[in-house]
RNA sequence: GGUCCCAUCGUCUAGCGGUCUAGGACAUCACCCUUUCAAGGUGAGGACACGGGUUCGAGUCCCGUUGGGAUCACCA
């Protein structure tokens, strides 16, 4: 058996920006086309006038490359197979539709959608199930040409047996069987001349030579039109694989954009591809927790790169259930790679655009000097804006009265601890203003004032960066500087006088 | 409702007839470490939806029930 190159595509429409449930369909059948050496194709679906969205191929587009999903073949890269929209090849479906017609595959439907309404209607009356009625099925050829004539518009319909079986391989779930007469006459080229998803979807998959079609679950319905296309056709089928499907991660209902859906801690459940940027998750920690849903690398590794995975991925072996979207275990794989995969140069380079948004100056020798010290401490990059923004405002928030006084402290008592800590911090010179030696003088402070560590660590913490949660207290210190932390440490004093 | 898909800890999963008193990960809890908060270490609780078959033997195969999901457009 010779190997054919294996193809993939991608096929989203452009009715906006792109959701994490099509970011996982286009990255398993990248996976798959990579694994294979093969070819992925992205290719745009906008047979649909009404819904196109402008601007949404750029928005699918960077939402790809954000993650590194590259594509070989695409609207702005031909690779002798397009064009890859389909708007722009309308003659090549009109010209296989009337080829269906003329084959006696297809039939040009002249009810209005108003009688096809009334079907429906009625139909429900009779507790049928609804669908049309195939009136135009039958029509003699007088009657076409006295419509055609009068130039009524009309639509062409997928001529399906009326009986029998249609039976879809599918390389996830394996046979699936439909029954003919449960099928409908799919309208295959709308009256305004653009095809629907079935016609396109088949003839451009033949064309563009896709060996592989990956698409998501909810297709499966429609798998025995496109297989009963193929077969009019006469063409040679590819191998289809129905990808499960994300669930909301309480489980209820798939991903949508068109619905908001949130956490039980009433957190908002991201759905578009770029709310994931924003919220300053890596995209190689992103695509690590996606390939981890449905399929797994193999052994029990939970982290690995994209290449390894590359490598192992198998689409046969693909989970066929659907799945809610694991959100706790993102934050968990995101805060791996911020600690243990990213060097501090490269946290910085990535923290500092989130500062920037967050309106901070960044001063780069600072950040360096930062970053280690919130590496451990953050899960999304955000998250940094909170622990360790202070460093890099322009002027100093000082932190109220009861943030500063701990518990089992009072006021006076905090009071005298900050002056004892001015008067010994101020003692040592400027160039030995140092993490250890702050933290000896701290140790004894707790001593001598016969408190403990906490008490003492968390006054100076406050102190320095107006918040109770930071960056470690004599770390901070040491960036800050002697004058600074001396500043603020009288900023305290003043604060509980 | 019709059709189709699916079903292992709360969640993501391993398991492809005996090695399963069901393994890993996240989350949760406890303890250790500790400078708050993290990180790290150790440990604990926690699942084969149910009922029938098939078989010497079933989480693994078959059927049914239940539950969940998808889909029923001149949208994809």
């Amino acid at each position: 058996m010779t190997e054919k190159v294996v193809r993939t595509r991608f096929a989203p429409s452009p009715t906006g920006p792109l959701h994490i449930g099509g970011v996982r369909t286009a990255l398993f059948s990248w996976l798959l086309a990579r694994h294979h050496g093969g070819k992925f194709i992205l290719r745009i679906e906008d047979t649909d006038q009404k819904r196109f969205v402008e601007g949404s191929i750029e928005l699918i587009t960077d939402a790809l490359s954000w993650l590194g999903i590259d594509y070989d073949e695409g609207p702005d890269k031909d690779g002798g197979y397009g064009p890859y929209v389909q708007s722009q090849r309308l003659p090549l479906y009109q010209k296989w539709a009337q080829w269906l017609i003329d084959n006696d595959k297809a039939y040009r439907c002249f009810c209005t959608s108003e009688r096809l309404e009334q079907v429906n209607k009625e139909k429900e009356a009779r507790k049928e199930p609804p669908g049309y009625d195939r009136f135009c099925r039958n029509l003699s050829p007088a009657e076409i040409e006295e419509n055609l004539a009068t130039g009524k518009p009309y639509v062409i319909r997928l001529k399906v047996p009326l009986t029998g079986q249609t039976i879809g391989h599918d390389l996830i779930r394996g046979e699936v069987v439909f029954d003919n007469d449960t099928l409908q006459d799919a309208v295959l080229l709308k009256s305004d001349g653009y095809p629907t998803y079935h016609l396109a979807n088949v003839v451009d998959d033949h064309f563009m030579e896709i060996s592989h079609v990956t698409r998501a679950n909810e297709w499966i319905p429609s798998f025995p039109l496109h297989l009963i296309l193929w077969d009019a056709f006469g063409w040679e089928k590819p191998i289809y694989a129905h990808l499960p499907v994300l669930l909301n991660p309480n489980g209820k209902g798939k991903m949508s954009k068109r619905f908001e859906a949130f956490n039980e801690d009433g957190k908002k459940i991201l759905v578009l591809a770029k709310e994931y940027k924003d919220a300053g998750y890596l995209p190689e920690a992103m695509l690590n927790f996606m390939i981890n849903i449905g399929w797994n690398f193999g052994d029990e590794r939970e982290i690995f790169t994209v290449q390894e995975a590359i490598e192992r991925f198998d689409i046969a072996t693909v989970n066929p259930a659907n799945s809610a979207f694991p959100i706790e275990k993102l934050d968990w794989i995101n805060g791996v790679y911020i600690r243990e995969k990213l060097s501090v140069e490269e946290l910085a380079k990535r923290l500092r655009p989130v500062f920037e948004k967050a309106g901070l100056k960044v001063d780069d020798e600072r950040l360096l000097k930062v970053v280690p010290h919130v590496q451990t401490r953050i899960k999304t990059l955000n998250e940094a804006v909170d622990v360790a923004g202070f460093f890099f405002h322009d002027t100093f928030t000082p932190p109220t009265e009861d943030m500063l006084i701990p518990k089992k402290m009072d006021k006076a008592g905090t009071r005298q601890l900050l002056e004892e800590a001015y008067k010994r911090y101020a003692d040592v010179p400027a160039d030995s203003f140092l993490t250890e030696t702050l933290k000896t003088i701290g140790l004894a402070l707790v001593s001598d004032l016969s408190l403990n560590n906490s008490q003492v660590f968390g006054v100076l913490r406050v102190a320095m960066s107006g918040q109770s949660v930071s960056t470690p207290t004599f770390e901070t210190m040491e960036i800050l500087g002697k004058d600074e932390a001396l500043k603020r440490i009288k900023i305290a004093i003043d604060i509980l006088s």
